[in-house]
DNA sequence: CGCATATATGAGCAGACATTCATGTGTCTA
DNA sequence: TAGACACATGAATGTCTGCTCATATATGCG
């Protein structure tokens, strides 16, 4: 029979799990945060992001530029608002959308920026 | 009754909607963008990231450290891997991951950072 | 060689997501 | 005030994702 492996008795490298423990982000951060990465994950909410870089929109507007629905693109910011990914503001029956805060938009440009490397430069 | 409805006929505001149909960036870079983000929208690979932020780790460690079976985080940096998130060498029949390119730090650490003023911050 | 180990990978299933369709709410205008 | 319109939202549905289980590949050791 095989004697106790490692990976099932935890610790291969001790030192160097122990320091990647240690000053770890909390559950909740680290759900929250896959969860707004979730919000960029979309084709369709990253050509938002990309457009209320540039200005404020109102919805209408922003489904001509996302190319889809009104109502997609509807709940599409809804679920951005509520993970303050965008905000927004009512001029009578228009609502004029805007990235909440800088953070969005530097997220935007940084994966980017690495796509345009990754991408970009083949194999190596 | 009204006019042709504006949302039907695009174009709302005209000015608004080409500015930033202006020096969008391609419909593949998008698309892969999307797929990047994808890869940070689960709490195992985050935990994988912000482990190899700290240093390089064996696929046992990092099982450890995520928390979930050899398995599962096998298959995890393999998508990672074909995403340029991570990359890895071979020693012996260990193989040491580490973080692709200094971009992905960053993204991770942004996403922390509005993770905290968002999170933390209540309702407007 | 032959076995144990570290990692990779295929199949399958349960839960999550994006869109559509239908409808609800509030605001403007005639 | 009635109706049209901008926007929001609930439900239904097809697709995708993440895990587990089973198995394959490769390296090291005796």
């Amino acid at each position: 029979m095989m004697d106790a492996p490692l990976c099932d008795i935890p610790l291969v490298h001790e030192d160097a799990v122990e320091a990647a423990l240690r000053g770890r982000a909390g559950e909740d951060q680290i759900t929250y945060l896959a969860d707004t990465f979730q919000m960029l994950a979309s084709p369709t909410r990253l050509r938002i992001v990309e457009a209320l870089a540039v200005g404020e929109l109102c919805v209408c507007d922003l489904a001509v530029v996302a190319g889809v629905s009104q109502s997609a693109v509807s709940h599409h910011l809804g679920q951005m608002r509520q993970m303050r990914i965008v905000r927004y503001r009512k001029e009578g029956r228009l609502a004029y959308y805007r990235l909440d805060d800088p953070h969005v938009e530097t997220l935007f440009e940084t994966g980017l920026e690495h796509v345009r490397e990754a991408s970009g430069g083949e194999e190596r």
